[in-house]
Order: C-alpha cells, then structure tokens, then sequence
DNA sequence: TCACATTACCTAATGCAACTAGGTATATCA
DNA sequence: TGATATACCTAGTTGCATTAGGTAATGTGA
C-alpha cells in the first residue's frame, strides 16, 4: 500500500504524464494507473474526480463531453499549453528530490 | 521550489534515511538535508520539529536530552526497530512510484 | 557593552489534498 | 430480474505542510 503523502505527490505529474500521450477520461485514466503500476497503486474514484476538476480549475487541464449514441457520456480532459510546461517542472523537482533520498539511502 | 506534496512524501524517508546512519538533533537533520539536496530542499523549523514529534509518538525514533556546559540543551534522535522497518518499506514504496512514474514518461 | 546573527528548541492557526462514504445513470450478461 | 462493469459526481473528515509567531543561549562585530 502507498502512502497517503506519496499518492499526494505523485498524482498530478502521472495524471499530465498520461495525458501527454492523448486524451482521455477520467474512468480509464484511473485504469491507465492500475496497470502502469504493476497494480500497486490503487486510485478511487473520491479522489480522481476532485483532481481532474481542480487541475482544469488550475488552468492544466481542459475537458470537452463527448456522447456516443447509447452510451454512458463520458468527459475527455487533455493538457493545455500551461499543462506541458507544468508537467516539465513537476517531472524535474521529482528528479530531484529522487536523487536526494538515493544519496540518503547510500551507494 | 519543491511542491507541498513532495516534500510530504519525502520527509518521513528522508529523516529515518538519515538517522540510520546516527543518532542526530533536530536542528543538523535540517542542515543535511540542505546539504544532501544540494540547496534544492529547505525544510523550515515549523515543520521539522512537528514532524520529529509525530514520528516519536508513532514510535519509529526515540529521543533524549543531552546538555553539555554552556551550551543550548539538544534532544538526539534515534531509530528504533519499528523506525527501521518503516525505512525500508518507505523505501520500497517510494522506488514503485519512482518506476511507475519513469514508465509513464517514455523510454 | 550593545545589537545582531546563529544555534536550538517549540506551537497555534490556516489551507490544501486524500480519504471515506455516500450518490446517480447506462449497458451487458446470467 | 439482479448483478457487474462502466462512468460520473460530492460533502464531511482527517492529516499534513505552511505561516507566523515565540523562548533561550552563544558568538561576533561595532
């Protein structure tokens, strides 16, 4: 089970990251993580939505709904500009703090 | 500067990291970690302290007061067993969503 | 000797994000 | 018909960093 703090800081940069690659919506995003990780990092739904509306509140985000005949409406976000270039600075200060604790943990 | 979660996420490895490899006081755990970061993490003293509080109540350190003559008074901490163990399952979570993240940026 | 920086500890109030625990609606399959 | 999977949503709780203070002792430069 991952940690309630590392769940926090790694939400957003792997909901950017994969988005980066086209997009896509919130039901299958969540998917998408379960088989990136091995099935190691579960997410519920309580906490997906909220962060898909507050990263398009933040501006990284933007949404348009899509209705196929007879199926249930499903609404695809992908990056904005702002997105990108937050995505870059998250994936760098990961990098970072990655180096820190691998020193920390000794060669 | 390092986001709010990230910095959540690493504190607790990063401070049982560091006392693994000696007893150590509150004040020169900030000073490593400026200096493992090399400049990139600054952990402020109204974080610190709460954070050594909180991992002593939960039992991964011990503490004790140490007062040599003339000088200001320092409380050492130290890892207990239950400190160790959470170090490597830390550890382990931690390099899972280091890999999921690596995945989800492209070879 | 006076002021300031440095060392060293502490805490209350605020804000933000995951988590819990619900809810709605559609389609498919037994 | 009932269960399961898909697909979306939110209010209330909890935990943590952050902000913004505080105390006390020592060393240093004017």
């Amino acid at each position: 089970m991952i940690s309630r703090e590392l769940i926090a800081a790694s939400t957003e940069p792997l909901v950017l990251s994969l988005l980066q690659r086209g997009e896509n919506y919130g039901y299958a995003i969540a998917e998408k993580v379960r088989t990136f990780s091995k099935g190691e990092m579960e997410w519920t739904e309580g906490m997906l939505y909220p962060v898909l509306h507050r990263l398009e509140r933040r501006g990284l985000l933007k949404s348009r709904w899509e209705a196929v005949n007879g199926e249930r409406k499903r609404r695809y976000y992908s990056l904005t500009a702002k997105g990108r270039e937050s995505l870059g600075k998250r994936r760098q200060e990961w990098l970072a703090v990655h180096e820190t604790l691998t020193e920390a943990w000794g060669a």
